[in-house]
DNA sequence: CCGAGTACGTTGGAAAAACCAACCCACAGG
DNA sequence: CCTGTGGGTTGGTTTTTCCAACGTACTCGG
């Protein structure tokens, strides 16, 4: 059987982001989390998994980690510009939590968008702004 | 040291898809696979893995497992309605990768809209349907 | 000065998950 | 028969993850 393994973009993405605790790490910075206390405490993940994803994300240029006093030395995590263009992809997640996995009293976390409104993502077209429905988009070509 | 965990929809997406071949395999339905043998040839992933993901996606009404042939037993899998609402997050990460991880040659995958242009996702607001810039949305209230 | 507390990890060992090659069954075609 | 296809399952090895404990470097209160 040939091995015919689709070198897509969504594989690339999750080899940054795909392994357990990663976006959780992610999330929490978005939320504004900063130090690694924080990190561990709001997303339950054991702490050296943590201290790893956090280098990985760092490697990747994801994350910089900041030191905010020199003795001790402390550091904070922030996300660089291209940590935070991820941020469509946690939002994404969040929407379809919220619609299809909400606990009892609802999405734990709201969002207001400038508008006025509660926010809501949804997918709009970058070339004619209009928001996408499902079937309005197909598959142009299929590269290997 | 408290562990306050925070329950959101994001870490409940996570639970779902967030283990590893999991999305890939998603990727492969949205991309028109329907038989084993394509998940195990276009994701590369073990055979014994895949299997379970696709038993989870089922469980979890992502997926349905549909019989095509009696003797002998053949079967195919197919997005539920409910699998299908991962597409924003599939396209989120596609477009994350496209912009920041493409490979040599570009972008292997294509999307067209309706409108006739290349589909480059960005997010919109469902209440005032206006492309969001970054700085518009906010935090309304975080239920820990 | 002593002990407790905070911040940020690192370590060692156990448990769980992933990986891989090989196998199995049912059938089809030559 | 003998080979090939489709859709898995099995057994054993390797990798990851997990967890509790420890270490370091300071601060604070008494």
């Amino acid at each position: 059987m040939k091995t015919d393994v689709r070198e897509c973009s969504v594989a690339r993405t999750l080899e940054l982001v795909g392994s357990k605790w990663t976006l959780l790490v992610v999330r929490e910075l978005f939320l504004g989390s900063r130090r690694f206390e924080e990190i561990v405490r709001f997303t339950g993940g054991p702490r050296d998994i943590l201290t790893d994803r956090l280098r990985s994300l760092e490697a990747h240029g994801l994350v910089t980690r900041v030191q905010y006093e020199q003795r001790p030395p402390r550091f904070e995590y922030h996300l660089t510009e291209l940590g935070r263009s991820l941020g469509p992809i946690i939002a994404a997640m969040r929407e379809f939590g919220d619609r299809h996995l909400a606990g009892e009293d609802g999405p734990p976390l709201r969002f207001e968008h400038s508008c006025g409104a509660e926010f809501h993502p949804v997918l709009a077209c970058k070339a004619c702004g209009e928001v996408v429905r499902s079937g309005e988009v197909e598959i142009a070509a299929a590269v290997s």
